[in-house]
DNA sequence: CCTACCGATCGGTAGG
DNA sequence: CCTACCGATCGGTAGG
């Protein structure tokens, strides 16, 4: 049992809010998590709100990431559609905690630092709009289709991938980008 | 100011867990909310938990009315699927806090409790695999299809509309289920 | 539905 | 990272 860094501190603060909520989780539950108390965990941060900030920036920053490497597939906008539903599935199943925390409990954030979370899920959907609009263009997709509208519904697809997949299922991650992949782009008929 | 029904109670504890989630709201923030103490809740209800439970079901009932009301359609699978999206559509929209509640607070039920709101939920998912697996097999849809992923991947873009939707927006609610149903039909292509 | 409470727990601090 | 606290708030109760 050695010291614990702030960055065991931010991790197992995810790990918690992403499994309790932030409400539902105290100084001292995160305390016993990481094995000290919770008064102690003073010295690695300035307080609960700090934390929830932090671990929701971490997983802002993984999404952000994706996105541009996505953008930056060279080919048909049906690739980098692709490119963006894989790289999110992948984003999602690597940092649980972070993205439930970021996609659950970015409302106990305070004002300022809750508007700042909603401008960078903007940016990111921005990406799909940009891909969906290229395709609309290009004759990938449907020249009728409805750019920010088919992004908020392909993002709900993605973003609700954390709340039932598992590992151990039925399902690999290959079968289920592949699958949502073709739900998006060719529907169920 | 007439005096409030149990009723009453229970609508304004679905709002709040909605708006703040359960771990979030107090009993004396329910109090305020109806113009009187916390403790003067407890001649209402047995505890906070037992409005919870009276939200989440209310929550469960109207999805499962929906759902049996779109079974009964006759026609298509193809029909019978859009008469899903209608429904889940409509019970989101004009139910939203016993809504949220239900999708987003489960968690804070107690085992029992829990258990049988996701028993409720499989129940209700399979009114989707039922109708997919009809297209599948009577052409309406791909032969191909993965009945139980697909209605993963619908129930998410559904269950997603009240975390964005807005009445006062550019979609309307006509719209918003013809651009959900082209979307899980067609796909973008 | 209110008054007057209860013990438990909360986020956080002072000082080491 | 601990000891020893703080005031505030929590869900809930007794009695009216």
């Amino acid at each position: 049992m050695t010291r614990n860094t702030r960055d065991d501190v931010v991790a197992a603060a995810g790990r918690l809010f992403a499994e309790r909520g932030y409400h539902g989780t105290s100084m001292r539950d995160l305390g016993k998590e990481l094995g000290l108390l919770g008064s102690s965990l003073y010295s690695h941060v300035d307080g609960k709100q700090q934390l929830l900030v932090e671990v929701v920036n971490r997983g802002a920053g993984f999404f952000q990431q994706a996105a541009d490497d996505a953008l930056a597939v060279e080919g048909s906008a049906t690739e980098r559609m692709r490119a963006l539903i894989d790289g999110h599935t992948r984003v999602v199943l690597d940092h649980r905690s972070e993205v439930r925390t970021y996609l659950n409990e970015a409302d106990s954030l305070d004002h300022e630092r809750r508007a700042s979370v909603i401008a960078a899920r903007d940016r990111y959907e921005d990406a799909y709009r940009t891909v969906l609009k290229e395709g609309a263009t290009d004759g990938s997709f449907r020249a009728d289709l409805d750019p920010p509208l088919a992004a908020i519904f392909i993002l709900s697809i993605l973003n609700a991938v954390d709340r039932w997949y598992r590992e151990d299922g039925r399902v690999d991650r290959d079968a289920l980008v592949t699958g949502m992949f073709e739900l998006v782009t060719e529907g169920v008929s």
